[in-house]
Formats: C-alpha cells, sequence, structure tokens
DNA sequence: TGAGGCTTGGTTTTT
DNA sequence: CCAAGCCTCA
C-alpha cells in the first residue's frame, strides 16, 4: 500500500471523516453519508486513490451505481482526475452490470447472446395473456397482483421451482398463481428474454451454478463499491455478495465499499431493504465505518428543520447534519385554501425569487403524488412560468416507440415471440387476432418460432390477401436482419420505416396526437443516429440494451430554464437553490395509503426528509385546507410531518391553525410540542390542530383568497360537522339552489349526500364542507 | 376496424 | 373526476 501525502491532491479540502472514507483499506468500508456530505466527491476520490497509488488497475473496479445519470456522474468525475485511465473500469448501473454478464455467459444455461430486455410492461402483456389462457381471472388473480407477486419472488431470489416447493396446494389460488407463474418463466426462457427483474436475480442464479464463472468475476473485481445502498434489495444484496466471496480456490474476495444514507430510503415498497445497510457492520465482520455528517448544500435552517423531522424516526443510528455556511432565511410556510390557490402561491414566490435573480432551472417544486400537477401546471400555463414534469410517461414506453422498437427486437431476437405479435398488425395489415391464433398453433405443433412460422404462411390455409401480407411482412424482417449483421442501426430502422410507412401513416390520420407521434418516430431514428456515431461498433442488440435500460430519456439538462416539477421519489439526488414541498397534509403526505403500513409513516417521513434536505438556501412547505381528489372535494389537514419542524424556523405567510390574515399570528397548536395530532378522516373530529380558534372552522371569517382561482373551489369553507340529513330531506345549497337528498353515504368527516337538485341535476356533495342548509 | 360507451381503479417506481 | 382498457356495435 502506498502512502498518500496530505499534500495530495485527491486530498485537497476534505474533511477529516471524508480523507479517511478515501484512505481506508480494508474488506469493508460502510461510509454512512447523510444528504449533500460529497459523498460522490468521495466515492471518485477512493477510486482515484486506488488507481494513483498502484494499488488497483482500471479494470479491478466495479462500482455500481442504480442510476444512469449517477453512474455517468461519476465516471466523469472520474475522468476528470484520472483522465484515459478510468477505461476498462466498470462504472455502471446494478441492471447494465448484470447485462454486461449475462450477454456474456447467456449460454451458460439456456439464452443466447441477443435476449431481449422485457419491460414491466411487456411482462405486463406477457402475464395477462396467461391469465386469460388459465381462466385465472375467475380466482381473483389481476394482472397486476400477479405482476407484482411474481417481481417480489425474483427480488427474494425465489425461484418458480423453489416457490413451488413451499406452495400450498390446497390453496387453488395458489396453485393457479403457480401455473401463471411457470407459464410466465418458460414463455420467458422461449422468447429469450428476460424481465427487469431477472437480470439481477439471474445473475446471481448464474454465479450460485457456476462457481468457476463467479470466480472469474470475483478475481476480476478487486474493489467493488456500491452507491445508494440503502435501496438494495435482497436480490442486490445477494449479487454484492457473490461477488466479493472467497474463492474456491481460497483467493480471497475482492473488498467493498457501500455508501448510502439509511435516512434517505425510500423504496421500501420496491423491495428495497433498510437492513442491508443497518446491519452491514454484522453481515460484514471487521467493516469499518465512516460517518459523513457535514453538509455542504443547505443552510444551518434548512438542515435543523430535516434533524428535526428524522429524529422522529427510532430505529435509526443517530447522525446530524451540520454546516457551517450560518442559518440563510427561514423555511416559508404557506396554507391555501385550495390546491390552486397552494399553487398561486408557489408560483407567486417563484416570480419573486426569480426577480431577484434567481433563475428558473435553480428552483423546483416537489409532490407526493403525481395527480397533484393538475392544479400546478393550470397556474403555471396561467402565469406564463416556464416548467417541466420531470418522470411521467417515458419516451421508451410510448406505444408509438415500443411498435418500431418490436421491429428492431425481432430482428435482433427472432425468438421473442411477444414483439413479433406486437409488430404482426402494426401498423394494420390485416393480421387479425384469428390469423395470430393460427400462427401461434402452427408455431406451437411444429416447435417452431413465431418468427418461423411466418415463413411457412402459404401452409397455414389462409386467404391470399393475409397469406401476401404475411410474406410481405417476413420478407422485411429477413432484408432488415440482413441490413443488421452490418449496417448501422440507423439504416435498419429507416428501412422498416420506410417499407411498412409508419410514420406516413400517422401523418396521414387526423388525430392532432399522430402528429407528435410521428415525431417521436423520428426522434427515435435520431436517437439511433446519434447511437451509431456514439458506436461505431455498435451492434442493433446493443443499442436495444442502452433503450432498455435508459429510464427517462436522460430528462435532465440543467441548462434549460425552466423550474422542475417532480415527485419527492424523483428528487431524491437533486438539489436545488430554493424548493417547493407541496401538499404536506395528512392523507397524502404520509399517504393514506402507507399510514396504515407497518413502517409506513417512518418512510414518509424520510421521503419528506429527502425533499428538505434537496434545498440550498430556500425551503418552503405548502398545503391546502381542502383538495379535490377523485371528483370529491375534501377537507385536508396538515401533516403531522410540519410539526416536528421547530416553530422559530418556520415563518408562516398564511398557518394552518389561523389562516385569517393577522399578521404575526401564528397557530400555536401547529406547532406546540407534544400536541400530537392523531385525527383523521374517519374520526369525525379535528383533533389537535383547531384548539385556538377552531382550525379550519373559523375560516368564514377569511378574507377572500387573493387569486381567482380559488373562486373554482367554493371559498366558503364551513363546517357542517354534525349537520343531520337523511334521504328525502330538502335542503338548500349556495350555488345550486334547492334540492332533495337522494342519499347519504361515506362515515363521519366523509359523509356524502347524493343530492337531486330542482334544476342544477344530480351532485354529490361533501356534507361537512359543502355551502348547505337543511330546509 | 374503428368509434364510442362502459367499467374500473386511481402512491411512490432509479432499472 | 379522469384515464386506460375492455367490450360492443355498425
Amino acid at each position: 500500500m502506498t502512502e498518500l501525502s496530505s499534500a495530495d491532491p485527491l486530498l485537497n479540502g476534505l474533511n477529516p471523516q471524508q480523507r479517511e472514507a478515501v484512505e481506508y483499506r480494508g474488506p469493508a468500508l460502510l461510509i454512512v453519508a447523510g444528504a449533500g456530505s460529497g459523498k460522490t466527491s468521495v466515492l471518485t476520490r477512493r477510486i482515484a486513490s486506488l488507481i494513483r497509488g498502484r494499488e488497483a488497475w482500471p479494470s479491478q473496479i466495479l462500482a455500481i451505481t442504480f442510476t444512469n445519470k449517477a453512474a455517468a456522474e461519476m465516471r466523469e468525475r472520474a475522468e476528470q482526475m484520472l483522465g484515459a485511465a478510468t477505461e476498462g473500469m466498470w462504472i455502471s448501473t446494478f441492471h447494465s452490470s448484470c447485462v454486461r454478464i449475462l450477454r456474456r455467459e447467456a449460454e451458460n444455461f439456456g439464452f443466447t447472446k441477443a435476449f431481449t430486455i422485457y419491460d414491466s410492461h411487456d411482462s405486463r402483456t406477457l402475464i395477462k395473456r396467461l391469465i386469460k389462457e388459465t381462466e385465472a381471472d375467475t380466482y381473483g388473480l389481476s394482472v397486476s397482483g400477479v405482476a407484482g407477486k411474481i417481481s417480489r419472488l425474483k427480488n427474494e431470489l425465489t425461484d418458480v421451482d423453489s416457490y413451488s416447493r413451499n406452495a400450498n396446494v390446497n390453496d387453488p389460488t395458489e396453485v393457479k398463481f403457480l401455473e401463471i407463474f411457470r407459464g410466465y418463466t418458460r414463455a420467458l426462457q422461449a422468447a429469450n428474454a428476460f424481465d427487469f427483474d431477472d437480470l439481477i436475480a439471474q445473475t446471481v442464479f448464474l454465479f450460485r451454478a457456476f462457481p468457476h464463472v463467479a470466480d472469474h468475476y470475483r478475481k476480476q473485481f478487486r474493489h467493488v463499491m456500491v452507491d445508494e445502498y440503502q435501496d438494495t434489495n435482497h436480490a442486490q444484496y445477494a449479487l454484492i455478495h457473490e461477488l466479493t466471496r472467497e474463492c474456491a480456490d481460497g483467493t480471497p474476495g475482492g473488498s467493498l465499499t457501500v455508501v448510502g444514507d439509511s435516512d434517505q430510503s425510500i423504496y421500501a415498497f420496491r423491495g428495497a431493504d433498510i437492513r442491508n445497510i443497518s446491519e452491514f457492520e454484522r453481515d460484514f465482520k471487521g467493516a469499518h465505518v465512516v460517518m459523513l455528517e457535514q453538509n455542504y448544500r443547505s443552510t444551518q435552517t434548512i438542515l435543523s428543520a430535516a434533524n428535526s423531522v428524522i429524529s422522529n424516526n427510532f430505529d435509526r443510528k443517530d447522525k446530524k447534519l451540520w454546516t457551517d455556511v450560518g442559518d440563510g432565511d427561514l423555511i416559508v410556510g404557506f396554507t391555501g385554501y385550495s390546491a390552486h390557490d397552494e399553487a398561486q402561491f408557489v408560483v407567486d414566490e417563484i416570480s419573486a425569487l426569480h426577480a431577484q435573480g434567481m433563475g428558473y432551472n435553480e428552483m423546483a417544486v416537489f409532490y407526493r403524488t403525481n395527480s397533484q400537477t393538475r392544479a400546478l401546471e393550470e397556474i403555471f400555463i396561467r402565469s406564463a412560468l416556464p416548467y417541466r414534469i420531470l418522470g411521467g410517461t417515458k419516451f421508451y414506453e410510448r406505444a408509438e416507440i415500443k411498435d418500431v422498437l418490436g421491429y428492431l427486437v425481432t430482428i435482433a431476437n427472432p425468438a421473442d415471440s411477444l414483439a413479433v405479435r406486437r409488430i404482426l398488425n402494426t401498423p394494420k395489415r390485416g393480421i387479425g387476432p384469428a390469423t395470430e391464433t393460427g400462427l401461434q398453433n402452427y408455431a406451437d405443433t411444429n416447435q417452431i418460432t413465431l418468427r418461423e412460422a411466418l415463413r411457412s404462411a402459404d401452409s397455414l390455409g389462409l386467404g391470399p390477401k393475409v397469406s401476401g401480407a404475411i410474406a410481405k411482412l417476413s420478407g422485411l424482417i429477413d432484408e432488415a436482419t440482413a441490413l443488421a449483421e452490418s449496417g448501422p442501426v440507423a439504416d435498419v430502422l429507416t428501412r422498416i420505416l420506410e417499407e411498412t410507412g409508419y410514420v406516413d401513416l400517422l401523418r396521414a390520420t387526423r388525430d392532432p396526437q399522430d402528429e407528435a407521434r410521428a415525431e417521436n418516430v423520428e426522434e427515435l431514428l435520431a436517437v439511433t443516429k446519434e447511437f451509431d456515431k456514439n458506436n461505431p461498433e455498435g451492434t442493433l442488440i446493443d443499442f436495444l440494451t442502452e433503450v432498455s435500460l435508459v429510464a427517462a430519456a436522460d430528462e435532465l439538462d440543467d441548462a434549460s430554464g425552466t423550474v422542475s416539477l417532480m415527485t419527492l421519489h424523483t428528487a431524491k439526488g437533486l438539489e436545488y437553490n430554493a424548493v417547493f414541498i407541496t401538499g404536506v397534509e395528512e392523507e397524502l403526505l404520509p399517504h393514506r395509503m402507507s399510514a396504515g403500513e407497518p413502517g409506513g409513516p417512518a418512510e414518509e417521513r424520510r421521503l419528506f426528509y429527502v425533499g428538505i434536505t434537496r434545498a440550498r438556501k430556500r425551503l418552503f412547505v405548502s398545503l391546502a385546507m381542502s383538495r379535490a381528489q377523485f371528483g370529491q372535494t375534501n377537507v385536508a389537514m396538515p401533516s403531522r410531518y410540519l410539526q416536528e419542524i421547530p416553530t422559530e424556523l418556520i415563518e408562516w405567510r398564511q398557518s394552518p391553525g389561523m389562516a385569517n390574515g393577522r399578521d404575526g399570528y401564528q397557530s400555536r397548536a401547529l406547532n406546540a410540542r407534544g400536541s400530537r395530532y392523531d385525527g383523521g378522516f374517519g374520526s369525525g373530529e379535528l383533533g389537535g390542530w383547531g384548539s385556538t380558534e377552531g382550525g379550519w372552522n373559523s375560516l368564514e371569517a377569511s378574507p377572500k383568497p387573493k387569486t381567482e382561482w380559488a373562486n373554482r373551489v367554493t371559498n366558503k369553507i364551513r363546517d357542517n360537522g354534525d349537520l343531520e340529513l337523511v334521504a328525502g330531506d330538502r335542503i338548500s345549497h349556495a350555488d345550486f339552489g334547492e334540492g332533495t337528498v337522494n342519499q347519504i353515504t361515506g362515515e363521519g368527516a366523509k359523509r356524502v349526500a347524493h343530492v337531486k337538485f330542482d334544476s342544477a341535476g344530480a351532485k354529490k356533495l361533501l356534507i361537512k364542507i359543502a355551502p348547505i342548509e337543511k330546509l
């Protein structure tokens, strides 16, 4: 081991803990990296110091991240330090590392290196067909239920055989599920395809089944580093274990460095197991732990709020983020009357910050659920503020893109019948479901693939028109396959588009959205050209791999000059000068679905924590008093997490407890220590929030909301609380006039009156807040 | 084969 | 309320 002098530029500007994280040498190292503590910098410097100190060759480094973006960032930073010496390093995501290994080793276990990667949509399509075939829906099995269960099992490394060994054969539903699981596994194998979860799980199975193969990679990767370790699921954990295990010939496993922050674990619902990090020291005996607590991102005010919130999670290693940049501004809180009112606040503050010189791309708005974008978008558009929404429908998930990719997949992997089915009648060429079934049956009886069956269309006794169409399609595939042998991907795609007329057909329709679809396809063509340019040696398979594993078409370009809107989940790993966290309400944050689950509220708290710690300088938290959801307007309660921010750190523009505009007034109830809010929709009571002046109840005295948008929702929010209504009652509504109650549904605060109005028709009203009177 | 009506379900989702 | 998917009918 080479001693690094303290003048080493690699250690410049590092604090003692960071330095230790770079310099420590041993079999296992856990870097507990709080938000904004410079972990990427530490990780890349650690790599650089291994190379510079001649402790490792580049090819012995394996650095694993979860996202392409994180991998790209790490590679870029490593290149800045090491230049060409980074060549040969594996710096990539879990999934692409596994694909790389699987492509090399696929022939060991019944796949070819041309295998397809099924995304979750492909999986569902397949499962849907299996459910239909086995009539499993009559057993209460749904596509999403089965897909979710299969995914969970794979993440736990349970394959069909081990599942069947423990299955309860007396439970017909379980037997049915097993049948589908088996069919699904067979179909993937027959199609020479892996789903996302397989990529990890099959690599683990490969290593376990072929120790000499595993040894090869163990000997290659002497230094394994894993980022965001708190988000690893069991399969990923096992993969890391397998990679760093001792070889059969006694060669010790490589050194393992993991970086993570259990306070930022927000993917438990996807199988991430927080114990992987919290029990790291138990798993890897002699592991060394370094804690990075100094934060280089946020003001002390923001960090104090974050610390205070997260400290409410028990069962965590205590750590306190701190900074030496000073307190900065107070957090600003706002309570809107409605989601639109809240959005108006966000927009107003963004305009003000922009007027003070902050760029739009330095600001971001976070929310818990995608459906919250609607109100925000409306106000952003109306205010002409530039914005973009991250996440949402991904480019490669669009139907038109998947159609076109179906051709490329068919060419690259002829065994993939799912892809063949997709393109069979796309664009329309008269090959209907009956023909498809006929072809599939023919393929099954003759033990050939669907692709091969297309060549025998003549012997199927189909009409001349259909046979001709199949022959033409088959010819096109052959032709394009030949082209793909040597030619660039763009040429293959161009030929397909020409022969099928796909884009022209889209342009010819009257649906205005088809123009956008045509543009998307042309965008894809541009992507292939770009790929060809960047990868002169790249094959069609390489292209498809990249496409499958790149999520959103790299949405991040920070120079765009727009405000970014995204979910709290998407926000992880990002940072902005100003951050708005919206919808900080019970039922939303924590979300109603997770509030009852074990560990749910704690994970939601971490989500809030992640949101808070994204902010560098300014943090805004906002909520609405009423929120429309599923067509109904519900009373919303401030989130329990709001109370966990110390009073003195928030300046309320309009506080939840008292929104009547008296300057300087702050709800004592809101920030009072120990006054735990435990009410909810079902409780029928307002809980601890209203103790000063009745919480939401006092709102009738409020001044009119400042935005005209608020008028869209009734601004006379009142509390009819215990107003008793029964079917047959006559009522009067402020907007709809008089009517008769037909029935009452729901309970407590959620009681809904179904009213037939004399002139306004039938309406459903939330009794608690509707502006109604019993006549 | 496509349009339109009906049902259903509606957290989050790095790959 | 509202989007996606399914079914039905011309």
